[in-house]
DNA sequence: CCCCCCCC
C-alpha cells in the first residue's frame, strides 16, 4: 500500500518555491464594492515577488479606512484562511506556504484575518524593491523540480496544519500584583511611623510598608548551631528596611509575606545593620520574634512600589565598576545553566532607549523561574556592575528584578521597543560570545550560502539563519551506536543478541540510539539541505534519540507523527558550512550546530532586514 | 542566629 501523507508530498513540490514571510510589504490596495459593503484587495510583496490574491477580512476594514494600511507600509500577517477556488473549501495553511498553494491551485484567495502594521509608508520611505508578480511556475530551476512530482490530487486536510506559530506577545504578569481582597486592620493601636524614624530605643511602633524583595527559605549550619531563615525588604515613603525571620517565625510568616504587598508590621527587634551585607539605605535592620505582628493592609495609598533611580544603559559605561546601582531596562533572555557548583544562571540582554545593550546575569532560582517570553520590560534594581566582558551586570540576592512593572517608565520603554527599538542594530556593553541578537551571529539568508560560496575557504564558516523545516529525511535518521560513554560509533547487529563496535573492538549486549538527521530548510529565497546530529536533531524533533528509537520500533504511526509535528516549524539555526569531498565531488556541507527558538519580534526584525536585502 | 551573589 502506498501511503502518502500530506507532509510527505508538500515539501517535494515546494522545494523550488520560497517561503512567504509573514512580514510583507503592502504593495497596493484596492477597494471593491460588493453587495455586502466594501472589501479591500491587497497586493503583498516580500520585496522580490508579489501576489495579488489577498482579501482583507471585513473586520479589518478600518485599517485602510484609517489610512493605516496603505501602499508601501510593512505589515505582519498574523492569521489567514485560504480558499482555493477550485474546490471552494477553506484551508488553514501556514502562511509561508501560500506560494506553493498558489502553484497547486493557481486560483486562490487568501483572506487576511489578522494583521499588524509595523511600519508606516513614511517610515519605509517609499517603495521597497522592484517586486514582480508571482506566477504559478517554478521560481528557479532546481534538481528537485526535475523529479516527476505531480501536484495533483492532494488531499489537504486543514486540521493537520497548525495556524501561525507567531502569536502576539503574551505579557507575563507583573511581579507586583494589585492588592485586593486582603483583610485589613492595624495589628495594634500604636501609631504608624515612617521607616526612617525607627530606632532600637523605641519599641511601641508600627510601620506600614510594601514588601519589595522576598528571599526563599534558606538553612544554615555552623559552629553556633543551625536553623532556617528568610528575609525580605520593605519600603515606605520615608525609606526602606530589611526584615529577617528565623525558624518559628519562618513558619509563621513565610507564606503570609508576599512580594509587592503592603503590611502593618510591629513588635520586632531593631539592630544595627551590617553594611557589608546590605545595600539598603538604613542603619538598622529588623528581626522578627515570637510577639511580632504582620498584618496585611488593603490600603496601599501612598506606599511607593519601589525606589527606582533609573540609569540609561549607555551610562553604565562610565560608572565605577563593582558598585551596586539602580537600573532599568529591557529584554531578551537565554538560559545557560550549571557550572561546577551546579548553579543555574541565566543571562538576559537588556536594551533601553539609549540604544545600548548590556547583559545581566540572574542566578539560581531566579534564573530558573524567569520567564522571558514576549520580551518583557524588566526593571533591575541593585545589580552589581562588573567589568566582565567589557561591562555586565550581576543580580545579587538583594537585587530586585521586576517583570513588566506597572510604572510609566516601563510603558514608555515598551512603546519605544515595539515601535523602533526592536529593529535597532544595538551595540552591547558586554562582549557576547554567543549573543542572542547581536554581534557574532553572522546572519545569512539561504541564498547567501551559494552566492557567497560559503564554506569554500580553508576554514569552516559559521553563520546563522532563520528558516523553516520543509522536509525531514526520516529514513535512516537513527542508528544503533556503541553504548560506551564516549563512543558513538555504529555497531553491527551480530544477530545473536550482541552488537559489535569495531572502534572499541568489543561486543555489547546493548546499544544506544543516535540521530543523524538530514533536513531541508527553506526561507523565502532558497532551500538548503542540512545535517543535524544528536543534540540539534533532538531539539528539532522535540524528543530524545532513545524515545524516537523506541517509537520507531513499537509505534510507527507515533514515530511519523513526531516528524509531522516538527515539519514546518521555524527556528534560528546556527550552522557550520564546510567544503567536503564525496565521491570525488566537492560540495558544501552544512551542519546545524544549534537550534534556537525564534521569538516573533526577532522574526520580524530578521525578515525586515532580509526584505531590504532582497530588494537591493 | 544569616551574610551564599558564583560563570563564561
Amino acid at each position: 500500500m502506498q501511503r502518502c501523507t500530506l507532509y510527505e508530498n508538500i515539501p517535494l513540490c515546494i522545494f523550488a518555491y520560497k517561503i512567504l514571510p509573514s512580514l510583507c510589504v503592502c504593495q497596493n490596495i484596492r477597494k471593491i464594492t460588493g453587495d455586502t459593503g466594501p472589501r479591500y484587495r491587497l497586493i503583498l510583496s516580500d520585496g522580490q515577488h508579489s501576489l495579488s490574491s489577498f482579501l482583507l477580512a471585513t473586520q479589518l476594514n478600518h485599517l485602510p479606512e484609517d489610512n493605516l494600511l496603505v501602499p508601501n507600509c510593512v505589515c505582519k500577517v498574523k492569521r489567514t484562511i485560504t480558499n482555493s477556488l477550485s474546490d471552494g473549501r477553506y484551508h488553514v495553511i501556514p502562511f509561508g506556504l501560500i506560494f506553493a498553494f498558489f502553484f497547486l491551485y493557481s486560483r486562490i484567495v487568501v483572506i487576511v484575518l489578522d494583521m499588524e502594521i509595523l511600519q508606516s509608508a513614511e517610515e519605509t520611505g517609499g517603495k521597497i524593491g522592484n517586486p514582480t508578480l508571482y506566477t504559478a511556475s517554478p521560481m528557479k530551476a532546481s534538481p528537485m523540480t526535475a523529479s516527476p512530482m505531480k501536484a495533483s490530487p492532494m488531499k489537504f486536510s486543514p486540521t493537520k496544519f497548525s495556524p501561525t506559530k507567531f502569536s502576539p506577545t503574551k505579557f507575563s504578569p507583573t511581579k507586583f500584583s494589585p492588592m485586593k481582597g486582603d483583610s485589613t486592620s492595624p495589628g495594634s493601636s500604636t501609631t504608624v511611623i515612617p521607616i526612617a524614624h525607627l530606632n532600637p530605643y523605641q519599641s511601641k511602633w508600627t510601620i506600614r510598608a510594601r514588601v519589595t524583595n522576598k528571599s526563599s527559605i534558606r538553612t544554615w549550619s555552623n559552629s553556633k548551631g543551625e536553623g532556617k531563615l528568610f528575609s525580605f525588604e520593605t519600603v515606605d515613603e520615608s525609606g526602606e528596611i530589611k526584615i529577617t525571620a528565623f525558624n518559628k517565625e519562618v513558619d509563621r510568616f513565610f507564606s503570609l509575606v508576599e512580594q509587592g504587598k503592603v503590611y502593618y508590621i510591629s513588635k520586632a527587634t531593631l539592630k544595627v545593620a551590617n553594611k557589608q551585607y546590605t545595600t539598603l539605605k538604613n542603619d538598622y535592620e529588623m528581626t522578627l520574634h515570637a510577639h511580632s505582628s504582620i498584618v496585611p493592609c488593603d490600603d496601599s495609598q501612598g506606599v511607593p512600589t519601589l525606589h527606582c533611580d533609573f540609569v540609561p544603559i549607555a551610562e553604565l559605561e562610565n560608572r565605577d565598576s563593582d558598585t551596586i546601582i539602580g537600573k532599568r531596562r529591557y529584554d531578551v533572555s537565554r538560559i545557560t545553566t550549571k557550572t561546577s557548583r551546579e548553579v543555574s544562571k541565566r543571562a538576559l540582554n537588556l536594551i533601553d532607549n539609549s540604544g545600548k545593550v548590556v547583559a545581566v546575569t540572574l542566578w539560581g532560582e531566579e534564573a530558573e523561574k524567569f520567564d522571558g517570553s514576549g520580551q518583557p520590560v524588566v526593571a533591575v534594581k541593585g545589580a552589581r556592575l562588573s567589568d566582565f566582558g567589557g561591562r555586565s551586570l550581576s543580580a545579587l540576592f538583594s537585587s530586585t528584578v521586576m517583570v513588566n512593572p506597572d510604572i510609566p517608565e516601563a510603558f514608555r520603554l515598551r512603546a519605544w521597543y515595539d515601535r523602533e527599538g526592536y529593529a535597532l542594530d544595538s551595540q552591547s556593553l558586554t562582549e557576547t560570545r554567543s549573543a542572542g541578537s547581536g554581534a557574532n551571529m553572522n546572519w545569512k539568508t539561504l541564498s547567501d550560502i551559494k552566492s557567497e560560496q560559503m564554506g569554500h575557504g580553508e576554514k569552516a564558516e559559521y553563520f546563522t539563519c532563520l528558516a523553516t523545516v520543509v522536509y525531514f529525511r526520516k529514513d535512516n535518521c537513527l542508528y544503533q551506536a556503541c553504548p560506551s560513554a564516549d563512543c558513538n560509533k555504529k555497531v553491527t547487529d551480530q544477530q545473536n543478541g550482541l552488537y559489535r563496535c569495531e572502534k572499541c573492538n568489543r561486543e555489547f549486549p546493548n546499544f544506544k540510539y543516535r540521530l543523524i538527521l538530514n533536513a531541508n530548510l527553506a526561507d523565502f529565497g532558497d532551500n538548503q539541505w542540512v545535517t543535524c546530529f544528536q543534540e540539534t536533531a533532538e531539539v528539532l524533533l522535540g524528543h530524545s534519540a532513545e524515545t524516537l528509537g523506541q517509537l520507531r520500533d513499537t509505534d510507527e504511526a507515533a514515530f511519523d507523527e513526531v516528524f509531522q509535528k516538527a515539519n514546518f516549524t521555524t527556528h534560528i539555526f546556527k550552522n557550520r558550512a564546510k567544503l567536503e569531498t564525496y565521491n570525488d565531488e566537492c560540495r558544501v556541507k552544512v551542519t546545524v550546530m544549534e537550534v534556537q527558538p525564534v521569538d516573533h519580534r526577532e522574526y520580524s526584525r530578521r525578515l525586515l532586514s532580509n526584505i531590504r536585502k532582497l530588494a537591493r
